[in-house]
DNA sequence: CGATTGGTTGAAAGTCGTCAACGGAGGTGG
DNA sequence: CCACCTCCGTTGACGACTTTCAACCAATCG
């Protein structure tokens, strides 16, 4: 299901109060808004960008959850990272050419859609913002690095803590948390296919987790008690990161 | 080991005239000459940056073979990928902030330096350059996304045979082919590291290789029968890639 | 109400890791 | 020139973390 909608005027986007992300100056949020060119809905589920198909614009995440993917001709399928709202996507491929991974929303999502000249003309126009889109690469660059330390290297169980609480903190981040907890759109399939396990693996490391009292998870609602707990357990602790731009 | 060398002209640059590099005008080629502020040499094994160190460079592998690597306070390691001539270093970092991985030579090495002030300077001044850069930066984590495809989902004789064929052609690329094969400065521990595995396990899926007639590797010398059938077996399918860009 | 999706549990099998030991090659110092 | 040491590759035995196969249940859905 897609819908393009009238562009949500970016002097009034919701996400850029959050103390997470960097001001932007008038003029830069006048280029932004100029190179939008409308918002698209898809529903939970949906495929945004289809592995192997040709994109044309690039996305910022205004709502929702998503997470990007690649599959083996036989149908495994590993889930390369989380996209949260202030994320951009599509920009891994190049324009113009297949894209080497698909991506899938989790929930309903809001995407700002920006055309194919957009880029280009941030470079020749607004060095600022360029500078900005190559740091948010760059940056989940270093996500993606830290996918492969925890999917080589931990074990199943701080693999579980590991994602747990960096989604945990993202999610936050992007002023997400609610009472006692983050909302989690994942199937125990979600967190398998992101981790390297299986299914049923996930589901005993994820009981394991809940009789020790680590988190509670029911009902797609997930809270920590002790975050330095799970981080003990999951081996993870993470570079504080600055305030990140938001395109 | 380190040692600063007097700059070699960019004009005289030995990659260039590869056919895998995409050609730059001479404007071009003038600016980020005037960027470069020497040269720097390592030895093998040699740390070139440490995890964790504040970077204040960034440089391009001229010559030589790296890796880029995470490790767990506990010592585990995981090797993130590899880095050949042409490669961009220090970018995945913000610069002036701690590194979250560290970059290892495997072989001796030599690299071209850029000041600290480049980057900003590529961007205001030269937006052609400045997408290069991004398109490298968003190249390497399509590297890296194949990383965790692999060790995420393929089984172990997969994941060497993929990375296999993956050094194979890159090293090709870059213009590394000699008769009969590559010379592939690897040890089996870095094998192993890179994908996740045991050296003892890795020792063993390579020897299943060599008894299968699929490889010859002896002594730092791959090359591999057929190329096709070693695809088969990692079920490792790369997409073409375009001319790229070399700073 | 049958079908589908997501979660849960048990049992069995297997891939892969750990522990240990050995051999060859290269490097160093006496 | 030869001990001695370290690094790297190799192999066997054993153990275990995970996967696969199966079945069952609850909730949702058209």
């Amino acid at each position: 299901m897609i819908h393009m909608e009238p562009a949500l005027p970016c002097a009034a986007c919701p996400l850029r109060p959050l103390p997470d992300f960097k001001p932007v100056t008038p003029t830069e949020l006048a280029s932004i808004y100029d190179a939008k060119v409308g918002q698209r809905l898809c529903a939970a589920g949906a495929t945004i960008l289809a592995e192997g198909q040709v994109a044309t614009r690039v996305y910022t995440l205004l709502k929702g959850w998503a997470f990007r993917f690649k599959t083996l001709e036989d149908g495994r399928r590993q889930i390369l990272n989380f996209l949260l709202p202030g994320d951009l996507l599509g920009l891994q491929g190049e324009l113009h050419a297949a894209l080497p991974h698909g991506v899938e929303a989790l929930t309903p999502v809001n995407l700002c859609a920006f055309g194919s000249d957009a880029l280009p003309r941030f470079f020749s126009r607004h060095p600022s913002i360029a500078l900005d889109i190559t740091w948010l690469s760059a940056h989940e660059e270093r996500l993606v690095d830290d996918v492969v330390l925890t999917v080589g290297r931990r074990t199943a169980m701080e693999r579980v803590a590991a994602l747990l609480v960096h989604l945990y903190k993202r999610a936050a981040s992007a002023g997400l948390i609610e009472t006692s907890g983050i909302q989690l759109p994942l199937t125990q399939m979600h967190i398998a296919d992101a981790l390297g396990l299986s299914v049923v693996h996930t589901n005993r490391v994820l009981q394991r987790l809940r009789k020790g009292g680590f988190i509670r998870l029911e009902d797609q609602r997930l809270s920590i008690g002790d975050l330095q707990a799970m981080r003990r357990v999951g081996r993870y602790w993470e570079e504080p990161a600055p305030r990140r731009p938001l395109l």
